[in-house]
DNA sequence: CCTTATTGTTTCTCTGTGAGACAATAATAA
DNA sequence: TTATTATTGTCTCACAGAGAAACAATAAGG
């Protein structure tokens, strides 16, 4: 596979995308590794010269995960001069066995609008791309060194997720269809970094009016079992 | 003064600037008029290669305002394909008496990033820039016509101001030193765009323990004179 | 049938807000 | 000087929502 050409995307400008999941009661985003070099990043990607921004995003997240419809948030355009370094650049390139030209598009200074997604865990595939030898889950306070900026990207991405999670109905679209209130707690707990009280919670929940309760659960454990729940479709 | 050339810009990327003012118990924005062409848009600018991305908007509004400390805060990036219209850059470029080159970098496809700044109506020495006859104050609700997209940046920076207006200590922004409760509930009810119960707002801003409390205020007119606060420097 | 762990619900308290009442007061009118 | 008027600062009462804890329900195991 050839370099990517620069007439084919908007040059200086890149995306990266913090990926959300949630698993054992743990918060956690999508990592990669590039070949070869031990430099981890975020998923991104550039945007075709034809294409929507959003839908430069959507695609590269298909890519690596094999979904198509993702919950996606805007965070923010990173911009300082400083944020990007050519040196990096050039030798995850070179490690994967491309020789680089003096001017190369992707060693120019670039901008890179952060993206939060939310999704299902249980429902990726995940599917390196051709510059990286693995993607992953990993914690959040647990995230290996990145590279750039790209830790900075993450904290402004979970603190604008902080902001959102009462405005907009974030539990659902990292859980599967139907869930405990439990679970739901966990999800508000992980993304929050805190405990929430049990019975506060249930209340508001239920409150709102936003949850439809199904059948029960039945876990096999020795005590009460619990409703599942979903959110209402409309 | 020549067309800008495109070896001095990042191609691509521009910026646009939603600034606010609150005078009169209005809140208003910024808005110029291009020379000869009846058409009006947002302060906004370039991204020089060798510049931040908050540097240049802050130059931008520099140039236009005359103040240099300016609140800020980025909204969004506009990303669609066809936010963007090449005729009507040529339409201003030529209206200024510029012979605009077949592949001229301003008529690329363009990126806009938005911004929202809040100053101090009167602190104000406004100056057109050298593409417009004139920058001037619209009330929120009043504003002519825009081009591109920017109708639609205002409302999403309205949006977002909405939302930062109690994270973020915003009335003192748009507010001289020193006011007076009535002028920061006015400041309050502008961006909310509805009436605020004036004892719980008077209740609640002093239990924040933000505000100072100065000397009265004697207007001249028949009543009780209201006391003047400024917010905690601290 | 009793125990255990967890869930769903209820109760009590405390805080903050909506709504309105009331007292204070700066300038004007009598 | 005194009464009037408009606005401000504060207080009170009612109500809604959240923190904290108690209590009842119940699925499985012994």
């Amino acid at each position: 596979m050839p370099l990517p050409e620069s007439s084919h995307y908007i040059p200086h400008l890149a995306y990266d995308s913090v990926v959300f999941g949630f698993s054992k009661g743990k918060l956690k985003i999508l990592v990669m590794e590039y070949h070869d070099t031990g430099l981890f990043a975020l998923p991104g990607g550039f945007v075709r010269k034809n294409e929507n921004l959003d839908d430069a995003v959507k695609r590269g997240l298909f890519e690596r995960t094999g979904l198509k419809e993702i919950y996606l948030e805007q965070v923010h355009l990173f911009g300082d001069i400083n944020r990007f370094d050519p040196a990096i650049m050039k030798r995850i390139l070179e490690a994967n066995g491309y020789s680089v030209p003096e001017n190369y598009w992707m060693l120019d200074r670039f901008f890179s609008i952060a993206y939060y997604a939310l999704i299902d865990w249980e429902k990726v595939t995940l599917k390196p791309d051709t510059l990286s030898d693995s993607i992953g889950w990993y914690e959040i306070d647990q995230l290996p060194d990145l590279i750039f900026d790209h830790k900075e990207i993450v904290n402004k991405a979970l603190l604008t997720l902080r902001e959102n999670l009462d405005k907009k109905l974030i539990g659902g679209n990292l859980l599967p269809e139907k869930f405990t209130m439990n679970e739901l707690q966990s999800v508000y707990e992980a993304i929050l970094g805190q405990k929430i009280r049990r019975t506060s919670f249930q209340r508001k929940m239920l409150s709102l009016d936003i949850l439809d309760r199904h059948e029960k659960l039945f876990t096999g454990k020795s005590h009460k079992a619990p409703y599942l729940y979903s959110f209402k479709s409309t």
